[in-house]
DNA sequence: AGTTGTGAGGGAACCATCGC
DNA sequence: GCGATGGTTCCCTCACAACT
């Protein structure tokens, strides 16, 4: 009945079935099939896929039902880096499926002379309070947690599990808190009980409380938003500033949809990179939408427009990415001879799950894509 | 002068695909 | 099969800025 899906290390899964109750129901363990064989995998999970992939997905029944994502991240966990994972988060909540999202609360950095702590970055746990609270289902951070006492010197002092090497620590307190948060919603999901009425569980509240205590502990050092990362990289302009902004590039007056113009204020996040690549800008957007943008369940719920600026590339490096996938990829490229589920998939739902993840994150949830030389709306 | 946070850029590892 | 190739993802490095 539960099943343990994973993306690309089986011991994932494992280590998942190993430290949670999922064990006393012997649950199957399977790859999420990935390139030309995505049209294997159930639609419930397709559908979360939309946007990223997590390492683990777990499901019930059949159809399968995805009920948890999970996420394990071992990367220092300040600045932006931290958010490329966040648009995954996202897009299972979106679909209702609650989420576990772990990363470190501090790592060591060997530095030339020495090292140094790097601390979380408080933002992450803001982000997941609010789409927690807009999707209506459990997304929660747990810390991955480091000590140099007994933590591993390699890993930069975070507290390993003996038996999965590359996971943390299952007797560390934040692992049990996991674990038990993993149990509660497998009681959800065996009870026929929705994750909307497991929002005012005491232990999800007591874990929201848990979340803003943490937050503010970091976020009061520099009691501004915008001065921490990826807002570091925003600005709010006037829309009516936007369009001026537009109309430069282009050269005439653009014609945006009247919910754009509508709305009073704009983020313009304006990463200055002369490349047009995926990690971690994408990640970072779907983290400021929910920061700074959102109001609500979907892209057009927004009190303000969200723009990404790359204002050192042109159109044409993006226009090359979705050319070459088109010339080699596509199964609707006019040299294409197979008639196989790819293709089949293709006419179904185009080319949503296949294209590159740039495109895809991008386009979707950026209200105007601005180039050095473009904009897309 | 030291501390802290940042973010562009890139390396390593992995993966899929292709031609032989 | 097997190596070459090219794409993607994860994570790290390091210069720098802004602060104390």
């Amino acid at each position: 009945m539960f099943k343990v899906w994973y993306h690309d290390n089986k011991s994932f899964a494992e280590y998942l079935i190993k430290i949670t109750n999922l064990s006393k129901y012997n649950p199957q363990i399977e790859k999420i099939s990935l390139g030309r064989n995505f049209a294997e995998n159930p639609d419930t999970i397709q559908k979360i896929l939309y946007l990223d992939i997590p390492d683990a997905i777990i499901t019930y029944g059949f159809p399968e039902k995805p009920v948890l994502g999970v996420e394990f991240c071992a990367e220092a966990p300040s600045g932006h880096d931290i958010f490329q994972r966040v648009a995954r988060v996202a897009a299972s909540a979106s679909f209702g499926t609650s989420f576990a999202f772990i990363f470190p609360e501090k790592k060591w950095v060997v530095r030339e002379i020495g090292g140094r702590w790097d601390i979380y970055n408080p933002l992450p746990l803001r982000a997941l309070v609010n789409i927690s609270t807009f999707h209506k289902v459990p997304a929660l951070p747990f810390f991955w947690e480091a000590n140099q006492i007994s933590g591993n010197e390699s890993e930069g002092f975070l507290l390993t599990d003996k038996e999965f090497p590359n996971m943390p620590d299952r007797n560390s307190k934040e692992m049990k808190q996991f674990a038990e948060f993993v149990n509660l919603t497998i009681a959800y999901v065996l009870q026929n009980r929705n994750f909307e009425e497991m929002m005012f569980d005491p232990f999800i509240l007591e874990r929201v409380a848990w979340m803003w205590d943490r937050y503010h502990e970091r976020y009061r050092r520099k009691p501004n938003l915008f001065d921490w990362s990826p807002l570091t990289s925003c600005r709010i302009i006037k829309t009516s500033e936007l369009i001026k902004l537009v109309k430069e590039k282009i050269g005439r007056e653009p014609n945006l949809p009247h919910y754009v113009v509508d709305r009073a204020e704009t983020v313009v996040y304006e990463p200055s990179t002369r490349n047009f690549r995926s990690d971690p800008y994408t990640g970072s957007l779907v983290g400021i939408d929910y920061l700074t943008c959102r109001n609500g369940e979907t892209v057009r719920h927004r009190y303000r427009n969200l723009v990404i600026h790359f204002p050192q590339v042109s159109f044409q490096k993006m226009k090359s990415m979705f050319v070459r996938y088109y010339k080699e990829e596509c199964p609707f490229r006019p040299s294409n001879r197979e008639t196989d589920t790819y293709l089949t998939l293709h006419l179904r739902d185009g080319c949503r799950y296949t294209k590159q993840k740039e495109l895809r994150i991008y386009c979707y949830i950026a209200d105007l894509l601005l180039f050095r030389d473009a904009a897309l709306y």
